[in-house]
DNA sequence: CACCTTCGATACGGACGCGTAGCGGAACCG
DNA sequence: CGGTTCCGCTACGCGTCCGTATCGAAGGTG
């Protein structure tokens, strides 16, 4: 209407509103829950009129939906040149958003509702590949780099690798942060991917590990905390 | 009062109804989900009044609790002699309850709704444990006989094993059923949990394995089948 | 068979959330 | 600086669910 720019900018009280908004829901669904995430509980926390939320979304769905999605975080997939290096980045920072990423609390709340909400069931089948795809992708280098034995199923030892992780936010409650948890997940997981007889940790320098182990571990672990990043939802890049 | 024999029997009545909500409960539970749970849709799919409710609950959280654990069930750990048989036992009766138990389709809702009713936390305590308690055992029998790494931590070694199906139930919502996942699992893991160099299947009878490997196996899986027992609910033993 | 328990049905008041409507007033655009 | 747009406020009708009370009827008990 008044701005026929490519609609990149629009009325800066919208976009204040609507993050208002965006933000209260967020913060209702982390500390609440999803079924407590109604639009005058929204509207209040916003300091928003009811009427401002209906105005912008057409109801309580698209506005979780949209809600979650400002809060996603994409993680680059970290490669050292060693699987074990990667795995350890890349599981540390999964770990470390289990722990304290918005999305983490919500997370059982989504996957209950997206049995029934469409929306929803896209929403956590995205979130789904986002976790799952930089793991797979490590694998897959260090498949290719010979690393891992080539028949190996990725996909499964991707859910060894995530799982673990998951299942301790999620069914059994344990702790995510414990010291050297990850460490212990990925050497449990990697010596049944190794290609031939080259059980643990020392040594085993069979094929070609270009890398000395050890170090630089640390090094990866923070690289992949500073790999995730919270990208508002920008309507158009 | 008209039965002071140990309160084993009472108003047949009483148990016919009770019975009838319970399994409303829990179809509900499994078709809508959690929030659908209300008190009247239960009754109303229970085929009874309202106040016949009201009157054996005090509100829906305790229905629902009852309602769940109504359909716990208990697996007792296989023992065939060698960790591969018994955990792929094990695992394999786990994904298939993950498949197909109305617990499981209700797992992330419990999970959900447990971090703000305590009565669900403690349930989901309960059922967690139950989930772990026979993997723990089978790993502690193990080490015990040498097959496992007398330093290897059995918790994040059990999260290793559990917890990628439940990944694969709640996250990634891959299939369960898939041929071979259970035994990839366990072959992915169990090489990290040998003692020494002993990468997987063959002989690696190192420490003390008094028992022969191999055979059994099949018979594990179907003992395990058979040991997931459905109790109801019962006032007293 | 008489008694007592529990049942189903119905109605009620209250609370809450939905989604809509109408109204000044303030902020923004040009 | 004037017109337009969007806001926040308030109020409404509607529906759902809660938890309780009351009633006659059906069923079990002794």
């Amino acid at each position: 209407m008044t701005d026929p720019c490519g609609g990149a900018r629009r009325d800066p009280r919208l976009e204040r509103s609507r993050a208002a908004v965006l933000a209260a829901t967020v913060e209702i669904l982390c500390d609440d829950g999803l079924p407590a995430v109604t639009v005058e509980a929204v509207a209040a926390r916003a300091g928003v009129a009811k009427t401002t939320v209906y105005r912008q979304w057409d109801g309580r769905a698209h506005l979780v939906v949209d809600a979650l999605r400002s809060t996603a975080c994409t993680v680059a997939p970290p490669d050292s040149g060693a699987v074990r290096e990667d795995l350890i980045g890349l599981l540390a920072g999964l770990a470390h958003a289990l722990d304290t990423a918005p999305w983490a609390r919500a997370l059982a709340g989504v996957a209950e509702s997206a049995r029934h909400d469409p929306a929803l069931a896209s929403l956590h089948r995205t979130f789904a590949a986002d976790c799952r795809g930089p793991v797979l992708e490590v694998l897959t280098r260090a498949r290719s780099r010979g690393e891992v034995r080539p028949d190996a199923d990725l996909t499964i030892a991707a859910s060894a690798l995530a799982g673990p992780l998951f299942y301790r936010r999620l069914v059994s409650l344990e702790p995510l942060d414990a010291p050297g948890l990850v460490e212990a997940i990925v050497d449990t997981v990697l010596p049944g991917l190794a290609p031939r007889a080259a059980p643990a940790a020392p040594a085993a320098g069979a094929e070609r590990s270009s890398i000395p182990l050890g170090a630089a571990g640390e090094d990866a672990h923070l690289a992949a905390g500073r790999a995730e990043r919270v990208h508002p939802t920008g309507d158009r890049p």
